[in-house]
RNA sequence: CGGAGUAUAGCUCAGCUUGGUAGAGCGCUGCCUUCGGGAGGCAGAGGUCGCAGGUUCGAAUCCUGCUACUCCGACCA
């Protein structure tokens, strides 16, 4: 390709709607360009990048046996129906109705769309087991679409939907998913972790996600370096700590603490550590419960997690916090004082604090602290649960070493799905003793689109992206500076341009009639990975330039030597 | 949907408080100069100031309503 005749857009200045690095990058090297809230056009440059990935999964789910079909975008809502997927997917579904009023959606997602499929063609446990996958644009209208490609409304999306006989194909076909996965995720030069998954509400009996490494990830992600564990924070358990309670020495002593209302200020103000202490936090009980209001006890250095205590049959979920005025008139004390002994509520600790031994906390009386109670001493031990997030440091739930957390974008997702929406469709075969069977079946799915924005918030520079090779929108770019007036450069650059064509090379030809600074600017910003100088500078000394857009500094490569170099691009 | 904010040239923004015929930088077009890190000069093109009402002799500026977009929360590939 030649970049005279390739219509680059990059900016230079960075648009003001758009707050994380990938979406920025994105934007200024002219990747794409924004249509509405949600949905972006896919430039030329953006799209060979896209057309790579696209490549790369397809290959892998090709060997890994997986079938490729292509189903349709728009759906009738009939099938939702029958799934019983309707109305749990809400507003997010983008519904429309043709000229016969007959109800449509654009499709979020294809899991209805395959199961009719399935009960159709397959007949026959002899036709089992079969991995149906698409690389297709899935529409979900998000209540909050940003950071542009990565939570997109419009998106491509690969699915796979596998169908099986029984469990155990299942398994098989999703170890061989897992295993695809991997491979597809270590081909476009991507650092990712496999963590465990809730099943949560589609059920079955395992799932896993595949996360891109990036410190803008949504998501944190805590994992054991000494063993395979890994998984979400919000779902990673927090083990109940080994260590023995301190046995009490000094009885507890009420003390005024007028300035403290936050757990920073009490161990600032008294020379406490904040593990040494016990937050209180009253939230709204559940129906189950018998009182209005439950106490959640946390040691003062851990954080609630939500999804965790929303699990908690006495707590409401979702999960609200109690307003000031209803603390006040049920403790006679306002947050900052709050704490579990005389408390006039059903209290749940979590398993931390069990452990704790001459901790301060609230007194329940407004500016008053207890220090140096104990539990069975001067209140009662609570129910314990599960109630905080997982800390580096934390040992892990495998019992394998200490945790460590990671931030992640979540990029693929793995499913057993068991019989959901088989059962509900009736997506049936005769099985050996020709008796109805229902499939059971597996989903896999890879956010194509949001790979990119992850690849970018995982590989960039100052200047711009800097692409791992195999997604890279072209691997080398030729350079030519000077080429008007230098018939010489000029020659010599498309002399080089042809050799590479003919090796095969994924080259770009930089013949624009532009100032060096913008040249190599354009280059560094679109992130190629490889960028060959010509210049009067290098051909006097009989050599051409080399510089890998991750190195430090340039090289130059005397011409004896360049078909070593062309070789290793190919 | 709840909370916060923005809307003026292709992009980044000034002008609005205190109403008086629309500005800069970058980009774009032409010419000259320059040619190893987003150069310099000259000349240009480009805007119903998001939309609709209102106040006023006069509205980008003040008032009301609407719309779009962005950010924070729940959701997800």
């Amino acid at each position: 390709m030649r970049l005279s005749q390739f219509p680059l857009s990059t900016l230079k200045e960075t648009p003001n709607d758009a707050e994380i690095v990938s979406h920025q990058l994105m934007l200024r090297a002219g990747l794409i360009r924004r249509l509405a809230s949600g949905l972006y056009t896919w430039m030329p440059l953006g799209l060979r990048v896209l057309k790579k990935v696209e490549a790369i999964v397809r290959e892998e789910m090709n060997s890994a046996g997986g079938v490729e079909l292509l189903m349709p975008t728009i759906q009738p809502t009939e099938l939702w129906q029958e799934s019983g997927r309707l109305e749990q997917y809400g507003p997010e579904l983008l519904r429309l109705s043709d000229r016969h009023e007959r109800p449509f959606c654009y499709g979020p997602t294809h899991e209805e769309v395959i199961t009719d499929l399935a009960r159709r063609e397959i007949k026959s446990y002899k036709q089992l087991p079969v991995n149906f996958y698409q690389i297709q644009l899935k529409f979900r209208d998000e209540i909050r679409p940003r950071f542009g490609v990565m939570r997109a409304r419009e998106f491509v999306m690969k699915d796979a939907y596998s169908f099986h006989l029984d469990a155990d194909s299942l398994q098989n076909t999703y170890e061989a998913m897992y295993r695809a996965y991997s491979n597809i995720f270590t081909r476009l030069g991507l650092r990712f972790r496999a963590v465990h998954a809730d099943t949560g509400s589609i059920g079955g009996n395992a799932s896993h996600e595949f996360h891109v490494l990036a410190d803008s990830g949504e998501d944190a992600i805590a994992f054991c370096p000494d063993s395979d564990y890994a998984a979400n924070v919000e779902l990673a358990e927090c083990l109940a700590p080994s260590a023995e309670r301190p046995t009490a020495t000094a009885a507890m002593e009420k003390t005024a603490t007028p300035q403290a209302k936050t757990i920073e200020d009490l161990c600032q103000q008294f020379d406490l550590t904040a593990s040494q202490t016990i937050k209180t936090l009253i939230v709204e009980a559940s129906e189950e419960c018998d009182a209005d209001f439950v106490a959640l006890l946390l040691r003062g250095d851990h954080e609630l997690n939500d999804i965790k205590a929303e699990k908690h049959p006495w707590i409401k979920a979702p999960l609200s916090f109690a307003e000031e005025k209803a603390i006040r008139k049920v403790v006679g004390a306002g947050p900052g004082s709050l704490g579990p002994i005389n408390l006039p509520l059903p209290v749940i600790g979590d398993r931390a604090v069990a452990s704790l031994g001459g901790f301060a906390t609230g007194a329940n009386e407004d500016g008053f602290h207890w220090f140096g109670a104990h539990w069975e001493r001067d209140v009662d031990l609570p129910e314990l649960a599960d109630l905080r997030n997982i800390q580096a440091g934390d040992p892990s739930p495998d019992g394998a070493g200490h945790i460590e957390i990671v931030r992640g974008i979540e990029v693929g997702h793995i499913f057993q799905l068991g019989t959901k929406y088989s059962e509900s469709m009736g997506a049936t075969v005769l099985d050996e003793n020709g008796k109805d069977s229902v499939m059971t079946m597996g989903c896999y799915g890879i956010g194509v689109t949001r790979v990119i924005a992850a690849a970018i918030e995982q590989n960039h520079d100052n200047k711009g992206i800097v692409w791992p090779d195999n997604i890279a929108p072209f691997k080398l770019a030729i350079v030519p500076l000077n080429q008007n007036k230098s018939e010489r450069v000029r020659d010599y650059a498309e002399e080089l341009y042809r050799q590479c064509q003919s090796k095969g090379i994924d080259v770009v030809l930089d013949d624009r009639d532009a100032r060096p600074g913008v040249k190599f600017a354009d280059i560094e910003l679109v992130g190629i990975p490889h960028r060959i100088v010509v210049g009067d500078r290098g051909l006097d000394n009989g050599a051409l330039e080399y510089k890998g857009r991750g190195d430090a500094d340039s090289r130059d490569i005397p011409l004896d030597q360049l078909d070593e170099l062309l070789q290793s691009l190919v």
